[in-house]
DNA sequence: GATGAATGAGCCTTCATTCAT
DNA sequence: AATGAATGAAGGCTCATTCAT
């Protein structure tokens, strides 16, 4: 019985947070209501507050929940595979994979999740460090490997191919300007990322 | 009279948008009051409205001038060249540059701009539509002059470009696992770029 | 459950309304604040804005719901009496009786009603206007049974016969240059307006 | 030099009342702002206080200024005559002609000249008492030579009639609901107020 | 006298959060 | 656990008034 209702209070838990990621998706943090997320969970406002401390630990435990299950996506799918370039090109489709089976949760992460720094005092984003390195490990072994230059910093790589794939995925998901697929972005991105943009 | 009017009416407003680009960037455009913003100009809150319409017009001004000086910038940094990839190196390393001369801009800017089209309806933000163009101009003539790859999606690969060297800056100033120097970034973010992190 | 969770809701919002008559006839509309309302009626500024959606919103509602009492009293009053003389004599000693047992709704009506339709936009007065035509119903039955004259124009008397009675309870509340009582002016309007001021 | 400096100084005094007769009329004297009054006026904001202590100041001294006119005005017309009916009808007429000359003056007086004693603290509007007093003068008259019924009520009847006119006024420019011309309703409330409606 | 930029007090309204039911 | 009415602090914005020019 304990079980059950932990397993059902987890179920309405994640109501919240689904709900929560569509109307800070739709309205942003600040601009969003706890109301308006109440609403579209269809529960009381006040119940938000039976669940999570604050509208702000709402959006943290939205961030954690939500990176848990992505780090696991992304650990899975790059457990089976060896090759550095491999990991490397799936690390990216499988991102930008990601982005379109969840747009909402996708606007969310990028444009909120980026200033959790700011507003959200004494909020280490540690799941996402964890999350660029995943990417500094592919990077690593096929510096190891010598797929990669030995010259590359890791450090600037990581992050580099992390903002080069996640602003191209803002700029499909936001729409204006978008003349190409997901599909040619992963393609394009990977290339250039790997390969660069000179034609040698 | 009339012209140094008008001059003291721009000093004052640029005062106003220094101020803002200070606040904002310290605390975020919705967790800044307007009163802050005032504070720290040395004038009183309503005088805010005289110069502008509201806390949202004044966020959007403050992109607008501020963009129009680094469009501005870049145009006349890359007037001087004629080899496209001394062009990408050189707006990659302006990039750079600007982000260390005035970290709270870049800040404003990473932060709020990339939300501005959801809580600022109607904004169609241009200028930063433009400042991508430049880049895709850089990449179209390289193309043409058979430096890139003709495969090159350069609609893709301006943004993979910006968002690559943008991201790379934002964490540089979160400072935040930050072990690179803002030199090496540049050097690194620029090799990986034209040349692929590819150990060929 | 229900329906006592509704009683205590209109208990609430009537307690409001009650506030608000106080202030708005003291201070006038324009004067008053909403803390003002609030505090008379012992509850959290925020508090109105659970009842009603702006302060415009509470000075309509005010009307709306006064003006619905004052014409089921009128209709009452006059729904027993079938000569239209005594009719008439009812509604205008009806009308002083009103004003004399709450002043201040009445100070609230003459004075904030007035201007309504200037500053509230797109709000029509229909309570007010079927006021009026419970005067027009009295008149035309009069006219039709030969008791007031066939050329009276019955659009113009109406409004005549209630601006008259109206502008004495005015200057009655007023209190200013008062030197008569309300029994003295509810005698004297009748008399002047049905049988006029000459001497014949 | 004095005197002209003098004329110019009411000249534009006069200018700014002119001003503010229309725009208080237009939006209410609660919605309308100093600036409103200068625009229309021609006038930079600060020059109302040149002129005028407040902005409470310039609606009393509209409030005088316009009255004392009006005062003379009905002087002058009442003065040629000696028959107390001629002098009520003449009265009545030149009410509702003053109305129809001036309707944004007519409206500030209504509305705004309702409510002054309680927004104008201290503001004692002794000219609409004036007023009144023409009124009861007629009457005075008319009862000591026997036109008009000896147990009338003068006190309250100059105010039935002001009100009965200015109520039929009043609804006649709102002209909601008018089906009447001015014409008409002068003939209509002259008449009833002097033989009343009974149909005898 | 005329100006209009600057002021800052004040107000309506919102909304995260609480708590009695 | 769930509710939603109540709270009250906080904030954007207005505008009558002032004053240096």
């Amino acid at each position: 019985m304990a079980k059950k209702s932990i397993a059902l209070k987890n179920q309405k838990r994640n109501m919240i947070i689904e709900a929560a990621v569509h109307v800070f998706a739709e309205k942003g943090f600040f601009n969003a209501n706890v109301h308006d997320v109440a609403q579209r969970a269809g529960i009381a406002d006040g119940t938000i507050y039976v669940y999570f401390k604050s509208k702000d630990d709402l959006l943290i435990s939205l961030f954690e929940q939500k990176m848990d299950g992505i780090l696991d996506r992304f650990s899975k799918k790059l457990r089976t595979l060896s090759d550095p370039l491999d990991k490397l090109r799936t690390f990216i489709s499988t991102y930008y994979q990601m982005i379109k089976e969840d747009k909402h949760l996708a606007e969310v992460f990028q444009v909120e999740l980026r200033q959790s720094s700011k507003f959200l005092k004494d909020y280490h984003n540690q799941k996402f460090l964890d999350f660029l390195d995943m990417i500094a490990s592919i990077l690593q072994q096929g510096q190891q490997e010598n797929f990669f230059r030995p010259e590359l910093n890791i450090d600037i790589a990581k992050i580099m191919i992390f903002g080069a794939i996640d602003e191209v995925a803002r700029q499909w998901i936001l729409g204006a300007e978008t003349k190409f697929s997901l599909e040619e972005a992963c393609q394009q991105t990977s290339e250039s990322l790997i390969s660069g943009i000179l034609n040698s």
